[in-house]
DNA sequence: GTTGAGCGTT
């Protein structure tokens, strides 16, 4: 049975409790994993009040011949000044310098600061990590205003490598920690070993009990499917190397501990230095050796194997096609939809995904099985939004009917693996569906099919060498290989492979582009690749900094911008709310996806509520809510609310009549958030008001379930005028519907409105 | 009234 002894670094410091070994001693590794440059311990005899030395032997402190008991033990950290000879000298000397250099602590950049955040309240927050000798908030020299980073510097490494080791919530924002770049890379000792040998059996919680005892374990990571081997990172780097070389036995299993650093095979896969530069520690520990030698080095070849192309060539159900014949109306309104004013383009672009069709899949709440005609009136509904609207993560029972309907033999064969599948969908959907580029129907590139996303923070268009690329830059990097295209269905082999790049420190010791992945094209890998744990994090964590996606030539012989319309303003708030949700409200389960819908003000500013001056009222093919739901709002954001509210139409609840479909849709827009949803909702009786109402009735019926409504009408909100508080939107759910939270917001100064929203699955 | 990728008038 472990005990704990109470260690300090120094009188008058609070101590810690250390476990000891089962043989009652103290592995000296378990003490500096807490202090680091501890050379040994001492405490005050209490009878004859001097100071006792442990004895310390072989690495293990043992206790004085009466236990440990409940004295407070101290560190003793080596001293220069007491060396005997000059031998010793040397040798300590030297040991000390490595033991400094390794443990120095450097400068740490705080990037994302909110303005208002003081130096004080910087260095109040981070003194939560251990001693904070520096802490300064940039600002501009002219009008004192921050520039929304600063530089802490602890007194201890530990806290550095603590702090460094996470993101941190200040002031409202999620800020990012990292050595700068001005600084060199102090050191870069792995934390991470490979352990080998493991049984299926073997837990990460297993490993992470059996390791404990020598040190912190900050992240052990098991490849999935079951590969027979893990990844254990410690805090301290001296545990994991000490460890190395050696057999442990957990559960009647000897594994083998050794180096985490199969360098070479991340290369070979197209994982470059993903934890090699910048001397950050691993975080989330996403980047294990993966699985499934699928596909090749990124610059050479497809992918091999993979699904087959669908049943029935020739017909691809994004348009009138699949299920043996789908809605021939679809194919028209997409003809009148792209024949329209620019807007209602850009409106088709932004709404192309490649994810099959539930409507021209023939999936409605009433299609019976088999072909279809397309006269539906879910489907006209659809039509006139001229939108499709396949790629939103939608439940799995109706996933599975329009593939089964579609005839998708890729995904069929995968049925069972549905809830995998449908977990792992878009967080991101965008751009054109890889099937119409086949076609020749767009010349459109493919896209990132999904990604664990927080904060991206720019996306931006380059062009050289004739080839454009499409760049998204985001804040982190580390979960990069979560990236997923989804070629789900299609031949996989007659695609060109995205490329990624990153310029991210996290990444890249120079921040020019390196590539760094692959697009992973298996679910499973996917899944694989996101440590368990940090599933309810990172699939709001963006870590691609920029992406490139070529065609292959002979494909598609032209290379062209990808218009994407990424949220792109103040999502971290949002984010931080979500992750709220995450943690507390779903219990950090089912977060599925995120989508977003944003676009360009055309010609003039959105402010003051005009509409773009291509709106034709006429033409548009969006449904325009009412004005006294919107008394604020643009032409344009008018128009997002009711993409964003046209986009969900098959997401309404399948039980209805599909004639009702769109009107179990609500978008509730207001100045004043819940009340006025309300208030209309009970004084009027037009289809708006019913919606508003709905959607009110259905937002309470998430507060019933434990969501909180600030989730929903996050009034909180710091923002412009025309921003998100104002016109919070509720929509409601079924019970196998999933739950939607979104929020809008414009940009005036942009030019651009936002609009974001995730879903949530109620399970 | 507003802003959000970066790298520090020490």
């Amino acid at each position: 049975m472990a005990s704990y002894i109470q260690v300090a670094e120094d009188d008058g410091e609070e101590p810690i409790e250390l476990p000891s070994e089962d043989d009652g001693t103290l592995l000296l590794s378990t003490l500096a994993a807490q202090f680091p440059g501890t050379c040994g311990l001492k405490f005050r005899n209490p009878e004859t009040k001097a100071i006792r030395g442990v004895r310390l032997c072989e690495g293990r402190l043992h206790p004085p011949e009466d236990g440990w008991g409940q004295n407070v033990y101290y560190c003793v950290f080596p001293k220069e000044n007491k060396r005997k000879s000059d031998d010793h000298l040397e040798n300590s000397t030297a040991k000390t310098k490595r033991m400094e250099t390794k443990m120095k602590c450097s400068d740490l950049i705080i990037l994302g600061l909110p303005w208002k955040t003081s130096e004080q309240q910087l260095r109040e927050y981070f003194e939560s990590f251990g001693e904070v000798l520096m802490a300064q908030v940039k600002k501009d020299s002219k009008t004192g205003q921050s520039k929304g980073f600063g530089f802490i510097r602890f007194a201890n490494h530990e806290s550095q490598i603590r702090v460094m080791a996470q993101r941190h919530l200040i002031d409202g924002r999620w800020c990012d920690v990292k050595v700068p770049n001005s600084k060199g890379a102090p050191q870069q000792v792995p934390c991470k070993v490979f352990v080998g040998r493991c049984t299926e059996d073997i837990s990460a919680d297993d490993l992470r009990e059996y390791f404990s005892k020598y040190g912190e374990v900050t992240d052990v990571f098991i490849p999935k499917p079951f590969r027979a081997f893990a990844f254990v990172t410690f805090l301290d780097p001296d545990i994991a190397q000490a460890l190395c070389g050696e057999d442990h036995i957990i559960k009647q299993t000897s594994v083998h501990v050794s180096e985490a650093s199969p360098k070479s095979d991340y290369q070979q896969r197209g994982y470059l230095n993903q934890q090699q530069t910048g001397g950050v520690p691993p975080r989330g520990g996403s980047g294990g050796v993966g699985p499934g030698a699928r596909g090749g080095p990124m610059d050479k070849g497809g992918y091999g194997g993979g699904y087959g192309p669908p049943a029935g060539n020739g017909v691809h159900p994004f348009h009138g096609g699949g299920g043996g014949g789908g809605p021939g109306g679809s194919g028209n309104n997409m003809g009148g939809m792209n024949g329209g004013s620019p807007w209602n383009q850009g409106n088709a672009a932004r709404s192309s995904i490649d994810m099959p069709n539930l409507q021209t899949l023939g999936i409605t709440g009433q299609a019976p099985p088999g072909g279809q005609t397309g006269t539906g009136s879910l489907t006209n509904s659809l039509a006139l939004a001229g939108i499709n609207l396949g790629a939103l993560p939608m439940n799995h029972a109706l996933v599975a009917a329009a593939l089964n309907q579609a005839g998708w033999g890729g995904l069929i064969g995968q049925t069972a693996e549905l809830p995998l599948q449908v977990r792992l969908v878009p967080f991101s959907s965008r751009g054109p569906s890889i099937r119409s580029i086949l076609e020749g129907r767009t010349s459109e590139l493919p896209y990132i099919r999904w990604f664990s996303c927080e904060d991206y923070a720019a996306c931006d268009w380059e062009k050289s060498n004739g080839i454009s690329k499409k760049r998204i830059r985001f804040k982190r990097t580390e979960e990069l290989l979560t990236v997923h295209h989804n070629f789900n269905g299609l031949d996989k082999s007659k695609f060109a492979q995205g490329v990624f790049r990153t310029a991210s420190p996290e990444v890249c010791s120079d921040r020019q582009f390196r590539t760094t992945a692959r697009i992973i094209d298996d679910p499973e890998e996917c899944v694989a690749r996101i440590p368990p744990r940090s599933i309810p994090q990172t699939i709001a964590c963006v870590d691609i900094y920029s992406l490139e996606i070529r065609m292959q030539p002979d494909l598609v012989p032209r290379t062209e911008k990808i218009p994407i319309h990424f949220a792109q303003k103040d999502i971290t708030h949002n984010t931080s709310i979500f992750r709220e949700v995450e943690r507390s409200a779903c219990g950090g389960e089912e977060v599925v996806g995120c989508y977003g819908i944003g676009g360009r003000v055309a010609g003039g500013a959105s402010r003051g509520g005009a509409p773009p001056p291509d709106d034709d009222p006429a033409k548009r093919s969006w449904h325009q809510p009412s004005k006294a739901l919107l008394p604020r709002s643009s032409g344009y954001h008018q128009k997002a609310l009711a993409e964003i509210r046209n986009s969900l139409l098959p997401f309404a609840n399948s039980g209805e009549g599909s004639s009702s479909a769109a009107s179990t849709i609500s978008t509730v827009s207001t100045t004043s958030g819940v009340s006025s949803a309300s208030g209309l909702s009970s004084a009027s009786t037009n289809g708006l008001d019913k919606e508003a109402a709905l959607g009110r009735q259905n937002v309470n019926h998430l507060v019933n379930m434990g969501y909180s409504e600030k989730f929903c009408f996050p009034r909180s909100y710091r923002a412009s005028p025309l921003s998100v508080e104002k016109h919070p939107i509720g929509l409601p759910f079924s019970g196998t519907s999933p739950i939607f939270f979104f929020f809008c917001q414009e940009a005036p100064h942009h030019r651009q409105a936002v609009n974001v929203f995730r879903i949530y699955y109620a399970r």
